[in-house]
DNA sequence: CCTAAGAGTCTGCGGTGAGA
DNA sequence: TCTCACCGCAGACTCTTAGG
């Protein structure tokens, strides 16, 4: 579909964010052998939800991080940041302090009162604060390599009140998503086909059992980019029912609907025969 | 060249809806 | 309410083709 200038705004913000939790989640992977890392942990504090990106818990000390994504140049004025030119933009700070005072009071309520070290991790390499301040919560592209190899493995092992933390937060992470407020769509609204995983281009053929896309060359297995486009179908759609003709006419008509069939047989377990036959 | 997996074709079943 | 044409689908069978 067709995007709004903000909603395109949003989405690369959107997709940015991600980028950066992926990148330091890369960056962090070499901790998960000997310490405990949880990522991604939505929380809430009485009636209060907050997002926790990365939480490293280690023998001697707990970490929360707070990954920012930012590219480009902003500057610190006045304990306010701005993405240059000058739009200002959620002090990060701040957002770091409230997760960190959130946690606390969290952890106290479930009897946990150990301390968490926050910090703030800019991870953008192309990132430029101008009168950046000197604040020990801030990690700055870098520094991070630096940072992260003083996180120096322990020598004694983590212990039982180490894991019941984690225990503790895994149980208290809501595994439901906050959706952003995503822009309307519906079926009709959408342009239907299958896109090139590589490219992301719609310039898809189909030639013999594989999809090769005209732009990069990219091949995909006929069967796989069905499956793909039937699960983008359900996530879009959840109240609608996988059918051979709807995926058909979702995958751009492409193939033909007794191929699309084959495909979801072999995926999905078959709800109904003959018509009104579904796919779960 | 052979084999097996996947795709195409044909036929019949069952649900739906229009019209008598 | 009943009948019948139409549509969407499954199943059986045949054909094709990728890969060893």
């Amino acid at each position: 579909m067709t995007l709004s200038p903000r909603e395109k705004k949003d989405l690369t913000n959107w997709q940015k964010g991600y980028e950066g939790e992926l990148h330091f989640d890369e960056l962090t992977r070499p901790f998960e052998s000997t310490f405990l890392l949880l990522q991604d942990l939505l929380l809430k504090n009485h009636s209060t939800t907050f997002q926790v990106d990365t939480l490293l818990i280690t023998p001697n000390k707990n970490y929360l991080f707070e990954i920012k994504n930012y590219e480009g140049d902003y500057v610190h004025d006045d304990d306010k940041f701005y993405h240059l030119p000058q739009s200002e933009i959620l002090n990060p700070l701040h957002q770091l302090q409230r997760a960190n005072a959130l946690l606390g009071q969290l952890l106290t309520r479930h009897g946990i009162t150990t301390p968490f070290e926050s910090y703030l991790i800019f991870i953008h390499p192309h990132f430029t604060l101008y009168q950046a301040p000197q604040h020990p919560s801030i990690i700055y592209p870098t520094q991070l390599s630096s940072f992260l190899r003083k996180i120096s493995p322990a020598s004694n092992p983590l212990k039982g009140h180490h894991r019941k933390l984690a225990d503790t937060l895994t149980t208290l992470h809501d595994p439901n998503p906050v959706l952003p407020d995503l822009p309307a769509y519906s079926f009709d609204s959408l342009q239907k086909g299958i896109y090139c995983l590589q490219c992301s281009s719609c310039s898809i053929a189909l030639k013999g059992r594989s999809m090769y896309c005209e732009k990069c060359g990219h091949i995909e297995e006929f069967s796989a980019a069905v499956l793909r486009n039937a699960l983008e179908f359900k996530q879009l759609f959840p109240s609608n029912r996988i059918t051979s003709t709807s995926i058909y006419e979702w995958c751009g008509e492409i193939g033909t609907p007794r191929r699309i069939r084959t495909v979801l047989e072999k995926h999905f377990a078959i709800k109904g025969r003959k018509r009104g036959t579904y796919y779960v």
